[in-house]
DNA sequence: TTCGATGTGTAACTAAAGTTACAGAGAATA
DNA sequence: TATTCTCTGTAACTTTAGTTACACATCGAA
């Protein structure tokens, strides 16, 4: 084992350590495989094969869904504590991802074998709670993602998704294109220049050249 | 408890013997809440205080989103061998309902406790995997609906839907009003009509008065 | 049979979003 | 500095969906 690796094993146990019980931690140490991904690398990709369920220790990870070559939306993303849920049945079952994970900010992470995780389940309490609750959340989000393409108006939605986006770097000066936003809401590169117009003239975001700054959030 | 329970303990155990090993039947037996509930009824609504879990015997279920007075939208159905998933961690943390559920067809339900969830989860090998299968079920028509907000055009969605009721009710012959659908699809009846129209004249379906013929499913 | 309630058909219009096309600004590099 | 590439702005137009308004059909109850 590197020492890469056990820096890693620490960042596990100091943030873990208060969610998961020691001997879970020790489990995890035992079967896991550190990795760290750049960012623009895939974690994950659609189609892709199931046999590990990765624990994200640091960065963030956009979980997008794609319908074909440029049809794209992205639905939410992973932090540290998350992990992708929905790969986890999946992986008992030897199915495979529906999803496309992308590297927004470098990544560590822990890929744990599926073999395990059934038998954590009934092993350790901490772990059965955090599945359950992982999938909870994604569920919430899923909803959340509902709840804008049915209800609101792209403009909304992409402020929405500019000050989610705000939240998740932790930096109002969200380093983005105009193409991005489209590609991530399923739009055009045209109506994201139109409607971010008008969010600038309503003073809710101001634009410069590969950013735009975030005014209400 | 009366002949009406010991029907609904009858059809719980022909059921879900082959699911639930017999110890949880049991234990279902025990603590569970039989009941029947007409169509036309609510199961479930936004902002109920969730103090059980519904486990469906019989009938259907609708589950919906709803915005405010008048914007909804149908988001899947429930049916026997179904839970209402979302509500399981929401009871544990004792939160609130984010769906309403409609019986759209007559339903039999067992209402279990939340106190023994928990405690079931650690205990019961198929409950642990009931439980985790159900989230990842409602994971997927979440993704359903997602993928059919967002790529689809609303003449597509709309078909999707009607086969789905097919499916749901066993019927190709639909016992539903325009307005209902444009309800379901967060539409208006106008633009409903009109697709529909089109879609009578590709010979996918065929419209009577408060009736739909699906065609091709 | 009449009347009212509900359901459907359709035209005309509006609103929201997507498309095409092109101009020009800013950054990067030769 | 000139050239190229990427990003943004905007006009003009099309497509998709929603709205308003009204006619008419069907059904059931008075």
């Amino acid at each position: 084992m590197n020492s890469q690796n056990s820096n890693l094993q620490d960042k596990l146990s100091e943030y873990y350590s208060s969610i998961f019980e020691k001997e879970l931690i020790d489990d995890i140490i035992k079967v896991g495989r550190f990795e760290s991904i750049e960012s623009g690398n895939l974690l994950i990709d659609i189609g892709q094969d199931l046999t590990h369920i990765p624990l994200i220790l640091s960065g963030v990870v956009k979980i997008m869904r794609q319908e074909n070559e440029d049809e794209e939306l992205a639905l939410y993303y992973l932090e540290r504590g998350d992990t992708c849920a929905i790969s986890f049945v999946n992986c008992i079952d030897h199915k495979r991802s529906i999803f496309r994970g992308i590297v927004e900010k470098d990544v560590e992470v822990v890929f744990l074998p599926v073999e395990v995780i059934d038998d954590w389940l009934q092993k350790h309490k901490t772990w059965r709670r955090f599945i359950i609750d992982s999938y909870h959340l994604r569920l919430l989000e899923m909803v959340d993602a509902i709840d804008g393409l049915a209800f609101m108006k792209l403009k909304n939605r992409m402020l929405k998704y500019l000050i989610e986006k705000v939240k998740i770097t932790q930096e109002n000066i969200l380093d983005i294109t105009h193409q991005e936003i489209a590609n991530d809401l399923n739009s055009s590169r045209v109506v994201v220049s139109r409607m971010l117009k008008q969010l600038e003239q309503e003073n809710k975001i101001e634009m410069r050249r590969n950013k735009i700054i975030i005014e209400s959030f």
